[in-house]
DNA sequence: TATTGTTATACTCTATAACTATA
DNA sequence: TATAGTTATAGAGTATAACAATA
C-alpha cells in the first residue's frame, strides 16, 4: 500500500506537470488571456511608438474631448501622478494639448491634436485588425457573450 | 453649421466622459476583469501572508510534486531568475523544500511540506469561496462557457 | 478646507546578462 | 557546448506623500 506521507518525490514521471491545478481560479485564466492580448497589442503598437497605456489614454482623449486629467486617471484607474508622465509624452509628441479650463483654473482640458487623432485611428485599426485574427473563430454572438461576462465580473467584484 | 475643426473644447457637458471607446478592445475589458479578481485575491491571500504570485507557485508545487524550478518558471511564464526569490521565501517559511535531483544534479526537486500543503489548502478555499461570490450570478454552464472562451484566446494568440 | 496638477520617491514586477556547477 | 539555478542589476509599473495654485 502506498504511504500517505511519501518523502520528497524527485522527478516527474515523464512530462505530466501542468497548470491544471490553477485553472479552477478564474483570475489565473483571466490573467493569461489578458497577457496574450497585451503582448500582441504591445507588438502592434510599437510600430506607432505607443505603449498600451499611452494608446489607451490617447484613445480616451480622442473620444472625450476636453476631459480633465483627474477624470482620465479615474477612468483608467491609475494615479493622477502616474498619468502626468504619459500626458507629458503625448504632449511632447504633439498628439494632445493641455489647455487651462477658464471656468476652473485648477483644471486642464485635454484634447487630441489632428495628428493625435490620425495616429489613434491608425493604431486602433491595427490593434483591432489583429484582435480580429485572434477572435476569428468566435461567432459574433460568442464574442458578445464573452464581453458581457467580462463586464459582469467587473460589476460583481 | 458646426465647424469640422472646432478648437480645444474645454469641459464636458455634465458627466458624459466614459471608457466606452476602449470597450471594443478585448484586451481592455480582459485587463479590467483580471484586475478585479487580482485585487480580491490579494486581499484574501494577505490573511495567509501570500501574494498571488507565491500562492500560484505554491499551488503548482503541491499539484506537481518534484517539479524542477525551470519547469515551474515555464508554466508560470516568468523568468527563472525571478522565481528564485519566490522559492526562497516559500522555503524560508518551510512551505516547500528544495532537494537535489540525484539523476541530474543541476536540478532541484520542489516539494510542498505538510505545512505548505495545509496553507495552500486553506488559501485556495478562501480565494475560491470569494470567487464563488463574484461569479454567483453565473450559471454553471455560463461559467464553463467563459473559461472555455479564455482558453481559446490563449490558444489562438 | 478641499481639489487639481505636479514632483519626488519608494516599492514591486519584470527582463537581461553573467556566473557556477553540472551534464 | 548546453542547461539549471543563481546573482546582480536595470527598467517598467505602481503607490504615497507633499507641494503650489486655485476653488
Amino acid at each position: 500500500m502506498k504511504q500517505l506521507h511519501e518523502s520528497a518525490p524527485v522527478s516527474q514521471e515523464a512530462d505530466v506537470s501542468s497548470d491544471e491545478a490553477m485553472r479552477e481560479h478564474l483570475g489565473y485564466s483571466l490573467k493569461r488571456a489578458y497577457m496574450c492580448m497585451h503582448r500582441k497589442a504591445t507588438d502592434e503598437l510599437e510600430k506607432f511608438s505607443l505603449k498600451v497605456r499611452s494608446f489607451s489614454a490617447l484613445s480616451l482623449i480622442v473620444a472625450n474631448p476636453g476631459i480633465p486629467p483627474s477624470r482620465l486617471a479615474e477612468i483608467l484607474q491609475i494615479e493622477r501622478s502616474n498619468l502626468v508622465l504619459i500626458m507629458d509624452e503625448l504632449e511632447t509628441r504633439e498628439l494632445i494639448s493641455r489647455t487651462r479650463d477658464p471656468h476652473d483654473r485648477r483644471r486642464f482640458a485635454l484634447n487630441a491634436t489632428l495628428r493625435g487623432k490620425r495616429l489613434q485611428e491608425k493604431a486602433a485599426a491595427a490593434t483591432l485588425a489583429q484582435q480580429t485574427q485572434i477572435t476569428a473563430r468566435f461567432t459574433a454572438a460568442e464574442y458578445e457573450t464573452l464581453t458581457a461576462f467580462l463586464r459582469r465580473i467587473e460589476e460583481e467584484a
